[in-house]
DNA sequence: AATGACAGTTTACATCTGTAGTCAATGAAA
DNA sequence: TTTCATTGACTACAGATGTAAACTGTCATT
């Protein structure tokens, strides 16, 4: 199973999806926007990263190079898998019926989706 | 907003929700069947919550029956917001789009989907 | 060669979580 | 009344997380 990704961390993570390799002072420009978090916060979160083998480093120099290693999308597939699991018994229904009671979903949302699954079963 | 409720915390919430008021052991005697905790551990996880006041505590003689303060709703669509939001820009297309590429929607679900927002659309 | 500016590494530290063990009060049973 | 079982309260403790500061090595500059 993937690594465990935190809060902080993915935060970490969509910057590096956005673009990579990145230098650890490049990705905390970015995640600064974002966060209000200090360099030294950004380069611990690379290091955790780095450790749990989630992105990569390539030295370049006296530095390195991160990028990821596991892509966002299976990391989307095996976060969305978990909390669908954990919190509607692994049923997507229930997930978009509670959204749409929740008054979550426009109708525009509705319509896109109904074109989405359309286009599925072709 | 609504207080965090850890993964430990919302196994024990489940079985409250479904039937409440309960006492530590009765809810322990639930938990069990699911998970593989102590008493000790039911009731830990019981005055975190009440702490948090996420549960309310009324006195029974020598011991207290325990209820939910949050609704399951409620919980549910704060949690899938925040998830929605943290990970899929706040839009749920993506996320359905997403489920159904990595295959996770069988065509029943999509049938079932399908019927359900031609209803929300009335 | 001395100095300063970065880069990565190590250490810190409070809080949250998972998972209980222990203790003290109290009601039930013998 | 002595004893036992039950219940909530307090304590424990390691690992994860958020959020850095301090340390160290090394180019680039003076």
């Amino acid at each position: 199973m993937t690594e465990r990704i935190s809060d902080a961390e993915h935060a970490v993570m969509e910057v590096l999806w956005k673009r990579a390799p990145m230098t650890a002072t490049e990705v905390a420009d970015q995640v600064v926007q974002q966060k209000d978090w200090s360099l030294q916060t950004v380069k611990t979160l690379l290091s955790r990263l780095a450790a749990k083998a989630v992105v990569g480093t390539e030295r370049d120099g006296r530095r390195f190079l991160y990028s990821p290693l596991v892509e966002r999308d299976a990391y989307l597939t095996g976060v969305s898998r978990n909390f669908v699991d954990r919190l509607f018994g692994g049923k997507v229904m229930p997930l978009v019926a509670h959204l749409a009671e929740a008054d979550e979903l426009s109708a525009d949302d509705i319509r896109e989706i109904e074109g989405l699954l359309r286009e599925l079963k072709k």
